[in-house]
DNA sequence: CAAGCACTTTACGTTAACGTAAACCTCGGC
DNA sequence: GCCGAGGTTTACGTTAACGTAAAGTGCTTG
């Protein structure tokens, strides 16, 4: 119930996926956030749904929209800095040449801080098993079978 | 200047490194944080320093609590999260069966939760990727050079 | 001994990313 | 016709993680 990876099809009732239409709060339920964050994100630049009157009506495109800037956010990204990307990306086709360097530029940055966050998963992974096995060893220690995940 | 991997006899002029101290300002350039940052991780209890005076005095064990801290705090983790694994790992010797149990809890917690950031990392990898393609082509198509990173 | 530098405490300020409350519309169902 | 469920705007509140400024302490160096 978190997100869809299958087919589409059978949710959309075999609908082009393109035509699929979210409210506010379908999308929330769907990330498991609040429609207040959605919100918040869309005044800072993140999302532009249509409007049906006052109510919002969001797309495929706009739901897409949000799984990134959801995933850049897990991964300690600012949203100034997911805007930077996502926009750039939206402004591409008649992007400048200055423009797309720049873009270039942000996303070797980015680059870099994914292999640093892999070092540092790395790291972490092993001091965490050096915990768990001395809390083990503690443990048993006790005379207290620790539970083998 | 960062951070010493290699052996630190050459540093410490071939002194046991158990007796190397840093002052604030010492261990706050070898870092790149400011003082104020390390004293606030202190006053979240994160850090214990010895004082002579009034002054702090850093050993190589609080050295490496902060190499910790900084690490988790690159990885997303707040705080009082670190705080958590630091001061129960510190407790771990006269810890009670209870304590350990919900420290292995937490460790399975921190776990998980690196396992998404790594499906995280390799899926925005995907997208720098596209985007980088996306943006080199246009680039060629204005008849420009895009550098070859 | 005065100057300067690194350290200290205290305390108020700041930023990002929302939470929360109030007051309003609007639409389908009974 | 009214009610509840969901949507809307506006605006003030909150939390984490520091920044920054003021005012004082202590060493050592010219």
């Amino acid at each position: 119930m978190t997100e869809s990876t299958a087919s589409d099809a059978a949710q959309t009732g075999g609908l082009p996926r393109q035509r699929r239409t979210f409210s506010i709060g379908e999308l929330a339920k769907i990330f498991e956030v609040t429609p207040r964050t959605i919100r918040f994100y869309e005044q800072e630049g993140l999302l532009a749904p249509e409007r049906r009157g006052q109510t919002r009506i969001y797309c495929e495109k706009d739901r897409v929209r949000l799984k990134l800037t959801l995933r850049g956010k897990r991964l300690g990204f600012s949203l100034a800095e997911i805007r930077e990307v996502v926009m750039m990306y939206d402004a591409m086709p008649d992007g400048n040449a200055r423009q797309l360097q720049r873009l270039l530029e942000i996303l070797a940055d980015k680059r870099a801080n994914l292999e640093r966050q892999l070092e540092d998963i790395r790291l972490m992974h092993k001091e965490l098993d050096d915990v768990e096995s001395r809390a083990r060893e503690v443990l048993s220690g006790l005379g207290v079978d620790p539970p083998r995940h």
